[in-house]
DNA sequence: AGTTAGAATGAAAGCGGTTACAATTCGGTT
DNA sequence: AACCGAATTGTAACCGCTTTCATTCTAACT
């Protein structure tokens, strides 16, 4: 048999469609009797709303679009967890798209995301052009960037301070006595990757220390990125007794090619990682790194989307910029 | 202005919204001219179809929810990246929920979930009892379990042969010299670790060796519950040179622990992890693990459910159960 | 008893598509 | 030129709910 419908209930509970829809929404002129008896029919019938339908009219669907590049990636991962959760504390469901990194994914998604009328999207980092992403922000549609950023359009956004991390990460260094710091990038074409590396060059700045473009690498967030960027460093140079990782990835990397030179971390070469994800915990040394709130930035997105979503009026677009914190571990250590 | 609707198309080309419809569907009893006309009406207009409007009257939305305890735990991650492609690729889209283990707010999922009536949901391992699951089964709804079963109900399921997999991580253990082999094992009230314990057990028992109560532990899957359980056994003996664990996580912790108390790995203790998960590679040194198929058992999940969902006719359930493989690295050694 | 303002409920019009069925068109026959 | 079946297209009902507006009750007041 079909499922039971609004119709099935309000004829076993004798009253109309209208006060069925009415109790099921608690509107509060329903009669406590009559909200009693259609209770029951709706139990006796084990009815459950159609919300596809229920959508059509309000226009909400109390489900959102969540866009990663990978959610196999811990960082993204542990992101995705705040914003389900989130999401969830509000009666929000989320639709998860992995881009894997491809602008013809992400435009796809944002289509069919669209059609199925979700009621705001989130867009994680990631290397693509925006030309999909502007339109749907410019109609107004609620969105908003964690770690991302769109030319020339203002828009809700979520990020760590990724110059100060880049900064700390390298005072922490210097402050250890290091002179020849080398710094193993991520993707430069991404704002996060970018602003780590301004912090590492005002770190360096303000400690008189000139730039070694020798000493200045940048590929992939991946443990392979790591490995080749450790090694082409090494084979140009051993006059450097430190890293800064664009991330932990690369940094566990980079000390895997360190070893296999024969160089022991932290005595010989110390290492700073980014992110501090469950990594860092587990490679020996532990690694000293730069913790990003990735399940607080996941938190604090969703609750933005929520004020857009259910903004009575509209608000100017708002950055918030959580602060990175360098946690030290046994990967550095002064030079010797 | 509203967004347009198929009515709009209709009245700029000239047709009926049937013929749109007819269109957006490309029905092939359309002629090309026609089909041109709406197409570019279509374009001009930027117009958009509702799906919500055409799932209710189709019954498909082409979304599915993928129930996991925790999408930061990699084990789940690398499922859903799996389960996602899959879905990505016939065209369905994934509503992620994080039930924290939590049974209730499993049962609420699966509530809205169905009340949004998504095509199918896909579950995976977890603590819970399955009160809200097995009435959704014996409704006929379209339901595969990932490393999960339910007492006395036929339903299609993937699986790794986790007996196979504890049998191998022993095997290749003895096979080094190992007499003394204890077991940290996840949570005896999951299928997965109770067939891991069986798979040690069975590979000891072949080898003749007499179980000993003092070298099995059970905890949870984490990197505490492994640090906890090797305190707890170091505590009570120091006569085992091998550790077969529950997990990467547990290993992980196990290896931590054994460090701290003067043990190096593998030297003195040799130990397995299962999973391996990106943590194996990173570990150091590099751990012995059993691999799970994650992602490979995400796809064929999602895989068996779109059979279900677009099935002509209704198939017995299926059981895919996937090979294990142990991937020898430098956390194993010959006990000295 | 007759009013009357709320309170409670019902009737019915959508929301934006799909699709069964009817109607129209059209090239080819006779 | 009338006729026919297949190819196209249009009409309108329906999917299951929300919501406006009208209607009916109720109870408190003259």
């Amino acid at each position: 048999m079909p499922a039971p419908t609004i119709y099935d209930v309000a004829q076993r509970a004798g009253v109309s469609s209208a006060t069925v829809s009415r109790v099921l929404n608690n509107h509060p002129l329903v009669k406590p009797e009559t909200r009693d008896r259609v209770m029951q029919a709706i139990k006796e019938l084990d009815y459950q709303v159609n919300l596809l339908a229920a959508a059509l009219m309000t226009k909400q669907t109390r489900t959102i679009g969540l866009i990663v590049p990978d959610i196999a990636n811990p960082f993204f991962a542990e992101i995705a967890r705040g914003v389900e959760e989130a999401g969830a504390a509000a009666g929000f469901n989320v639709v998860m798209c992995n881009t894997l990194e491809q602008a013809e994914r992400e435009g796809r998604y944002i289509q069919v995301l669209r059609q199925k009328h979700v009621d705001g999207i989130i867009f994680t980092s990631a290397y693509l052009d925006d030309r999909s992403l502007t339109p749907l922000i410019e109609a107004g549609f609620p969105v908003v960037l964690i770690s991302r950023e769109v030319e020339d359009v203002a828009v809700d956004s979520v990020r760590t301070d990724d110059f100060e991390g880049g900064y700390q990460a390298t005072r922490h260094l210097l402050g250890l006595g290091h002179r020849r710091i080398a710094l193993l990038a991520g993707p430069l074409r991404t704002k996060p990757s970018l602003d780590r590396k301004k912090g590492y060059e005002a770190a360096l700045e303000r400690a008189q220390i000139p730039l070694d473009p020798g000493l200045l690498l940048s590929g992939e967030f991946s443990i392979e990125s790591g490995k080749a960027m450790a090694q082409h460093l090494l084979q140009s140079t051993r006059d450097f007794t430190a890293i800064v990782a664009g991330n932990d990835l690369i940094a566990a990397g980079a000390i895997k090619i360190c070893r296999q030179h024969g160089l022991s971390v932290p005595t010989d070469v110390s290492v700073v990682g980014y992110d501090r994800t469950i990594l860092a915990e587990l490679i020996e040394p532990e690694l000293t790194s730069v913790a990003q709130q990735m399940h607080e930035m996941g938190r604090q997105a969703m609750e933005l989307l929520l004020q857009r979503i259910q903004g009575t009026q509209t608000r100017e677009p708002v950055q918030v910029v959580l602060p990175p914190r360098l946690v030290v571990a046994g990967s550095t250590a002064p030079p010797r």
